[in-house]
Formats: structure tokens, C-alpha cells, sequence
DNA sequence: CGGGTAGTTGACCGGTCAGTCAAGGGGTGG
DNA sequence: CCACCCCTTGACTGACCGGTCAACTACCCG
């Protein structure tokens, strides 16, 4: 088994320390991927910003691409979490997740950076196939989630694909146009309001 | 006819044809742009698509960068035109320009290939500065047709970029979860027909 | 103790990347 | 006729790309 067994206390603290190599590797994937993008960061980047040399990091990954589908799940897993976390706030719940994890990237980052899922998809859906599948999947399960919501607030089912598209929507405009990120939260909560009155 | 206006006989077809060098390069660049990305394409790719060699693109290009400027300024000459000839539709010309240029795009690709304006801001909004503003230019403006629009038809100001996010949401789920260019027109209807309710 | 295995290392690979350059063609104006 | 300038050409550059590899270490297990 990696790792101490149950000690490690989940870094919530999403910056590099001491853990385990593929946990690094992973976790600067995912900073450098935001900052710049997936083609804009080579191996060698990932490996110095990660402190690993590049026979380790294909121990761990048979590629580039299998790298970017463990970021995706990391997203994946956070994200999952925040609205979970968030869920007695019915409908709006979608909107504290989405704040609360833009929010920490403004905060990290000084800036917007984009969605985790958007970028990779916008850059890659293209080139891989596979890559894209991946993302639509998360995407999907995400939908369902916000489905689900819609029919136990009484509201249209196609509901779930609008919040979503003007989740995805907000933040690329926030990021090109470089505004905070209260902006993406106040758009998405105005969508909300007007879709649930 | 997409070219039309304008004396001298341009390709009217967006195929690569007889037109002057730098024309073929910049239409070249934008299939080739839409079909992979800005990143996966290479000078070398982009010579060989225009039949140019690579000495004359940088004739006319100081740069890759300078040269998706070109090609973000050709999409939005070719949307604006859409936009304005579909003005008597009201608050759905935005809808029906969207679904002109999206549905051609599907029609010569077989599938969504993404918003070029989207596209390119997600991929390269964080590393190239002055690409990152001059897409966000072409939203600005875009935004305040927009907004005229929204005061023309009683509509709060706030509708404005809430359709432009719907837009650039729905193309973007339409791409990576291969939907029809139909979800993006029917997604983009629902929006608007809630918010003139 | 001996052997297997998970992890690590740095040298190395061919290919591709954006970008450069000196040389030359071809039409136009003097 | 020549000179000028726009355009074209193809060979070339050095850096960097993703990916490979054989050798080595450290630790667990029998």
C-alpha cells in the first residue's frame, strides 16, 4: 500500500509538499494546466515544477493524455465534493460550488483561469478523441446531478443544461475578459432567479 | 455565398482556391484552427493546407500569434455580417446568426467544432496577452450589439452577456459532448423566449 | 541472506517546433 | 534598359517536444 495508511490527512492545502511522487506530479499538472495550458506545458515543466525527473513521471503515466485525465479527476473529485457539500442549497447549490472553487483559483492564481473541464475540453476535444470522452463524462454525470435537482424544485428539465452552459459560459467570458470572479457567481445566480420564479 | 461583397471575384466557397497568398493562408489557418487547434497546427501544416512555402508566410505574418489575429478578425467580419443580416429577428437574430455560422461549420466538418472566438480565448487567453485581448474585443463588441438589442426590446441590460455565456456554453458542450448544431439553436431559443416572457 | 519489485535516475532518441535568411523572380516605372 | 520592390523560394537553425531505456537503489518478503 502507498502512503502511510490512513495517516496523510488529505493536504487540503492544494500546494506541493512531501506526498507521494504521482500525487505531486498530478497536483502541478493541474496549477501549470490552468496557468498556461495543456499544449503550453511540456513534461519537462511538469517535472521541475514537481521535482521529479522524466523516467519517474512515465513510471507513473504511459503519457501526456493519461496525465490530463487524472487532473480531470482530481477536478472531478474537488468539485463533486463542493456541491455536495453545498446541497441543502437547492438549486443554488451548483452556484456556491462553482464560486467557492473559482474562488480559490482567483485567490491562488490572481486571476481567472478558466474552468478545469472547459479548457481541456476546448483545447483537446478536437485532437483526442479519448481525452474528450473523458470530459464529456464528467459533464454528464454533472448534468444528471443538476437533472436531478431541477425535478425536485419543480423546474423544466432542460433547466440542468442551461445552468450548466451559462456556468461554462461565464467563466470563458471572466477569464478572456479578466474579471473577478463575484461576476461569474452574480451572472449565474441572476440566471437562477429568473429561471425558478 | 459567404465572400459576396467586394470587387474582384474572392472564393466564394471558403475552399482554398486562386485567391492572393495571404487570403489562402488566413482561410487555411481558420479550417485548420477550428478542425484541431491553435497549438496542434504548425507553420509547416499551415504552408502545406495554403500550398505556400514558409518563407512567404512570414512574409506577410511576423508571427503565429499575429497570424490568429488574422483569422480572429476574418470570423468576425463573416459573424457580423450574419448578425446584421438577420436584425429584423429581434432579440433571436443572435440565435439565428449562431445557428448560420455554427451549422455551416457542422455541415463542412461533420461535427461541432467550437465558437472560433471560444476556441482560441480558452487555449491561449493565459499565456498570449495581447491574443487574450483582442478576443475579448470581439466579445466586448459583440456584447454591446447585444445590449442595444436588450434596451430595443424591454430587456434587462444583465440579458446581454447572459445570452453571450449561453452561446459560448452551449457550442462548448455541443463540441465535447458531440451534440447536433439543432441543441445549440433550440438551447439558445429556450433562453431567450424565458427571458422575453 | 537472497531475490523480486516498485521507484528513481539521467542520458538519449528522432522528430517537430517557430522562426531566419540569402538569393532570385517578375512586373512596373523611370 | 535598368533599377526597384513585392513576393517567393528552399535550405537552414537551435531549441524543445514527447517518449525510451538500461542501470541503479531501497525496501519488503520468504
Amino acid at each position: 500500500m502507498v502512503g502511510g495508511a490512513g495517516g496523510e490527512g488529505e493536504g487540503d492545502d492544494w500546494e506541493v509538499g512531501m506526498e507521494q511522487t504521482r500525487e505531486r506530479i498530478v497536483r502541478a499538472a493541474a496549477k501549470l494546466f490552468l496557468t498556461r495550458s495543456y499544449h503550453a506545458v511540456g513534461i519537462a515543466d511538469l517535472c521541475a515544477a514537481a521535482d521529479v525527473r522524466k523516467g519517474s513521471f512515465y513510471h507513473f503515466f504511459p503519457s501526456k493524455a493519461d496525465l490530463a485525465k487524472a487532473v480531470i479527476d482530481l477536478h472531478a473529485a474537488e468539485f463533486d465534493k463542493q456541491l455536495t457539500a453545498a446541497q441543502d442549497e437547492g438549486l443554488y447549490a451548483v452556484a456556491v460550488a462553482v464560486t467557492q472553487v473559482q474562488g480559490r483559483f482567483e485567490e491562488r492564481f490572481g486571476r481567472i483561469v478558466g474552468c478545469p473541464f472547459g479548457n481541456l475540453a476546448a483545447e483537446l476535444s478536437t485532437t483526442d478523441d479519448e481525452l474528450r470522452a473523458h470530459v464529456a463524462d464528467v459533464f454528464a454525470r454533472w448534468e444528471q446531478r443538476l437533472l436531478a435537482a431541477c425535478r425536485r424544485y419543480d423546474v423544466p428539465d432542460e433547466t440542468a443544461r442551461m445552468i450548466l452552459a451559462q456556468i461554462q459560459g461565464l467563466i470563458l467570458l471572466a477569464k478572456v475578459q479578466q474579471r473577478p470572479a463575484a461576476e461569474i457567481t452574480a451572472g449565474l445566480r441572476t440566471l437562477i432567479a429568473g429561471v425558478t420564479a
